[in-house]
DNA sequence: TTATTATATTATAATCTCTACAATTAGTGT
DNA sequence: ACACTAATTGTAGAGATTATAATATAATAA
């Protein structure tokens, strides 16, 4: 079974265990997002589903992203005042962002336990999360640059 | 001479060194970055200076906080679909963002270097500077939560 | 000090992202 | 298949930010 069938699976028993209808406009989205390596804004996803469902309302796109965010299935990723990117939540993660291409890369890195013990004890908050971002050019950039 | 004025007029030089003519509007703008403690919005800056300049245009707001970033005066903190809040930078610090009332509280952590090294290692990119945010629930709104 | 010139401000319209709403349609358990 | 409830659609609207063009002004040099 490819991991991409696998987690689609697990998507979709997550949303019925939640009481969460599974509809064709959800399964498309959930299908998209899975196979997606480019963290899709809301546009994007409306814009490729298009061909298969032509009457799908934006509105749609963006209730149903809502709705996996709430369950835990994706996470927003918000960058100044463009549009938010949607990311499906597989193994926790951080992001490499290019400043050049607006490209995403994905990397790992041990949890930031610390920053947040720490920060609860500095400032009294219980802390539920954290949010970390690493940006830079990537190597295609970069190159771009040089041969200018 | 204080804090506040010590801040103001290195920023002042830094725009007098970038070419950034110096304004009114931009002096009181700076002004009320450096003595406010709260992380204003865009919005926030210009309901506060209306009284001194009552002709003042929310786009010059917004221009003036570009150029300040531009400049390395302001950091811009984006969280999702709200509005940006603006930062005078000072000395290198993080934040903690209460997920109830959205009061923003800042607090010192030795940089983190090594998630840069990794990030830069593992995807090519050449790093330029990260980003970390912590979320979590203020002492005051946990008291609130307590009592209901 | 004044004249010059590029830059900044203003006012307004427009854009872009996202959400609210009401009517219609369609999952899901029985 | 039925009934119940939730989801989708289409559209209008809110909120934040930017573009534009006309006017005003800071900085520089004569």
């Amino acid at each position: 079974m490819s991991h991409e069938h696998n987690d689609l699976q697990e998507a979709l028993d997550t949303l019925k265990a939640t009481g969460v209808r599974i509809t064709p406009q959800r399964h498309a989205i959930l299908e998209y997002l899975i196979q997606s390596m480019t963290h899709p804004t809301a546009d994007d996803i409306y814009k490729a589903l298009e061909g298969k469902f032509p009457n799908m309302s934006v509105a749609t796109v963006y209730n149903n992203l809502r709705v996996f965010r709430e369950v835990g299935l994706v996470k927003e990723l918000t960058y100044g005042d463009a549009s938010s990117r949607f990311d499906f939540v597989t193994t926790d993660h951080y992001h490499v962002i290019c400043e050049d291409c607006g490209k995403i890369v994905d990397f790992h890195y041990p949890g930031l336990d610390e920053v947040e013990q720490l920060a609860s004890h500095v400032t009294g908050f219980k802390v539920s999360h954290h949010r970390m971002e690493v940006y830079g050019t990537c190597p295609e950039c970069s190159n771009e640059k040089e041969v200018h």
